[in-house]
DNA sequence: TAAAAAGAAGTGGTCAGACCACTCTATGGC
DNA sequence: GCCATAGAGTGGTCTGACCACTTCTTTTTA
């Protein structure tokens, strides 16, 4: 007698028939979506139920709605899951901490990889960034990193680091300044010789550099 | 001219003062969130609009509603929708790859962190899960790791790589079988000795026996 | 008096219908 | 042929209604 009607979600029902209806019908990538009001005969459902499980999939980034077209698959690299999460988290106090380390943890993997892979190091973009150095007195710092991450193509590790940088108190947006450009010449030069352990080692100082400026003596 | 209201979402609004609402109330988890109709009034929408924002949050695993009770505010632990997303997810054919190498970004700069403090190493926690392999023959593979990303205190990393760990093919559901119980036993022991290197090693080993079972020959 | 039953109020769950704003397409006039 | 316009189709929003469930209060009952 416990609960045999159990008051189970209809609009997570929707969802799952949505995903059903998705697979049989090999919607793919952009493709488009049955309207609301046809999905409301189909699945015998009021509209508003199905716009709740619509607007629930829309959230997670996985379809996308165009005002009087339709509603269409989307890729999934665009999902804004991880958007709103961080953007939930983020009322923790504590987490400014969690944020800063995790985008660390991020650039820190992206770094190491390009120093293990030679095809990797050896891109053209390393130079061009030390040309850039010199040639405009500084550079954006997240420049650097971004091309270091976009370079092991992970993109999803992209586009987290992207989420937490934007989270980050460290001021990304703002050129190097002149003490720090040797940092960074060292941390390049490097990438090109493959020197994993001295690159991370640079990496380390120049994070203390741009941390330290703002006063951020947590742990 | 242009737009005076070009973008509509307004649900999405409506995402955005929720999160207003539970800073500025201080809601904590497991507390309670006003009613929807109240949130009706106090946001001047409809209900039905109000509702599409919540059903989002409820997905995204945010927020928990019990009919007749109320809304209520989540703990981030307790998520069970990404069974629903990683089954939308997974039809996407590249990503996969990405989620499981962004994971070990993840799992990879925990260990570190845990070797490299000698506080963390010296954690009763290893020792136990030593014992535990020995008495039940085995141990559920995220165990380890989840404790591990615990015990660096990161709690956004450990948001992240739950949610990861259930996009990802590999079956972290399991138990380990008798030669990965060889291979774990080696990492613990090197987390205990605090060899970084040799526990990363370690960790390298045991992923490739997991992916190689499932006959993932990727990249 | 205390326990049980009935009621009231509040809440989420669902539905139906009505507009609105926008996009696309076909129709018609020039 | 070209372009403007009307229509159909679609998502966006609101309103009101009813149901199912939980909780608390009131009333009835033993």
């Amino acid at each position: 007698m416990q609960n045999p009607k159990p008051p189970s979600k209809m609009f997570l029902d929707i969802v799952g028939e949505l995903r059903t209806i998705i697979r049989e019908e090999g919607i793919k990538t952009g493709g488009k979506l049955p309207s609301e009001r046809e999905l409301v005969e189909r699945l015998q459902a009021g509209r508003s139920t199905i716009r709740e499980a619509l607007r629930s999939l829309e959230l997670l980034g996985l379809i996308e709605t165009r005002r009087g077209e339709g509603t269409f698959l989307v890729d999934f690299q665009k999902h804004q899951l991880v958007e709103v999460l961080a953007a939930f988290i983020m009322q923790q106090p504590k987490s400014v901490i969690d944020v800063r380390e995790t985008r660390k943890i991020h650039e820190t993997a992206a770094i190491a990889l390009v120093c293990k892979d030679s095809s990797l190091r050896s891109l053209p973009v390393w130079q061009s960034l030390l040309t850039k150095i010199d040639a405009d007195g500084g550079i954006l710092r997240e420049d650097i990193i971004r091309e270091m991450i976009v370079a092991t193509g992970n993109r999803l590790s992209l586009k987290i680091w992207f989420l937490l940088k934007q989270y980050s108190k460290a001021p990304y947006q703002e050129m190097t300044g002149s003490d720090e450009n040797d940092i960074v010449r060292e941390l390049l030069n490097n990438v090109l010789d493959g020197d994993e352990l001295q690159t991370l080692n640079a990496y380390s100082k120049w994070m203390e550099l741009v941390d330290g400026e703002r006063g951020e003596r947590k742990q």
